[in-house]
DNA sequence: CCTACCGATCGGTAGG
DNA sequence: CCTACCGATCGGTAGG
């Protein structure tokens, strides 16, 4: 171990894999914490380096915080494409997006707090643009399905659009910030179970006409 | 003008006047950019004091913002108390709400965050109860007196707990962040109106039965 | 990729 | 409530 500082990864780092342990840190980090609570000594620590390594890699924090979102909501994308890919009903394929959407642990919330506040207007454009592509177009084309399909009312028919619809979904998805400590696993199925309850059903009585607009036919 | 600092509040500053300014400065500051972004040169800047000044009424920054915080929570529990207690039927209570809350501006998700990462066990605790108290009761009340008055499904009948349904419309409240340049007030309507539809009437058409599991009766 | 170091800024204190 | 100032820490650079 000549190395002194920090634990070295796996064992001695190749090529370029020492960029990918900066973002893997860089990640989990400032997943959690949010960019401004991260440092960049941190993070170098984190995996063993020291924090003018770092700048060989990236011009400065920004540019590794872009790459850390941009590889996370790449990662959401595939997932959620791959729901949207699959035909079955919409209740399954909602019951299916949240559970592989992270609840509180990802922090969604936090990361768009940063994306407009932290950085400049060319990243942010970016980032809203992989934003919409990543996570709100999977989700609106599951809705815009289930339209088609006759499954969900059309706006047209006492609906509303799907991309409202996603956007309403992934608010209910972020929660309330982490209330408290982390949801234990039953708590996130009962949350899953009332998200779609919801999205579904609604919470009306049936035979309550109590809202005056709604007239589905 | 003896100051000579800046522009000095409506005139010469009675007593806990002072004090009143440097929580106003503070809490439009920390609530747009939130509790680390702001440093206590631009609080006192804001209200013309130099940065040790404010320690002269606050112990420190933290405090000065558990205070904002508290604050703002009272001034939100008041509103949604007030529609609570109102009679009229769900649909138009919710709409209320929606109303009422700030959609963006203030930024709910940004207050969730530094609840859980800027403050002490201590203040966190008594944050966390008096958003309980003054934002997750009052809905709780209005979801309960809907069931209670045969308007909304009790939770055995493919309703969801009040309480759950509270924390999801809070999360369909916050969308998810400010997408992009303020949202126009139209947008915000047709947001408010997304948001009743879904959660008095869910998306499924009428006659699809998508989900086995919904026997509301 | 390291050592050494920069200017800027932070929250907070001393002392009057 | 001000002036003066503290130690700590920040993001980033010089130079090898």
């Amino acid at each position: 171990m000549a190395r002194g500082r920090g634990k070295s990864p796996p064992a001695a780092a190749g090529a370029g894999e020492t960029r990918q342990d900066i973002v893997s840190a860089a990640r989990r980090l400032f997943m959690e914490h949010g960019f401004r609570a991260v440092s960049t000594r941190q993070i170098a620590d984190d995996c063993g380096l020291t924090q003018p390594a770092l700048y060989r890699h990236f011009a400065d924090k920004r540019a590794l915080y872009e790459v850390v979102l941009m590889e996370e909501l790449d990662t959401m994308r595939a997932g959620l494409e791959r729901i949207a890919a699959r035909g079955t009903n919409v209740a399954e394929q909602l019951r299916q997006v949240i559970r592989f959407l992270p609840g509180a642990e990802h922090d969604l919330a936090q990361m768009f707090h940063d994306i407009s506040h932290e950085l400049d207007d060319a990243a942010r454009g970016r980032l809203q643009m992989a934003f919409e592509q990543s996570m709100v177009a999977p989700l609106t084309s599951i809705f815009a399905a289930g339209i088609r399909q006759g499954a969900l009312r059309a706006p047209e028919r006492g609906g509303i659009p799907p991309a409202t619809a996603a956007y309403l979904l992934l608010g209910m998805l972020q929660g309330t910030g982490r209330r408290g400590a982390r949801e234990s696993t039953t708590q996130k199925e009962q949350r899953a179970t009332a998200i779609v309850q919801v999205m579904l059903h609604g919470l009306l009585a049936p035979g309550a006409a109590d809202d005056p607009a709604y007239h589905p036919m």
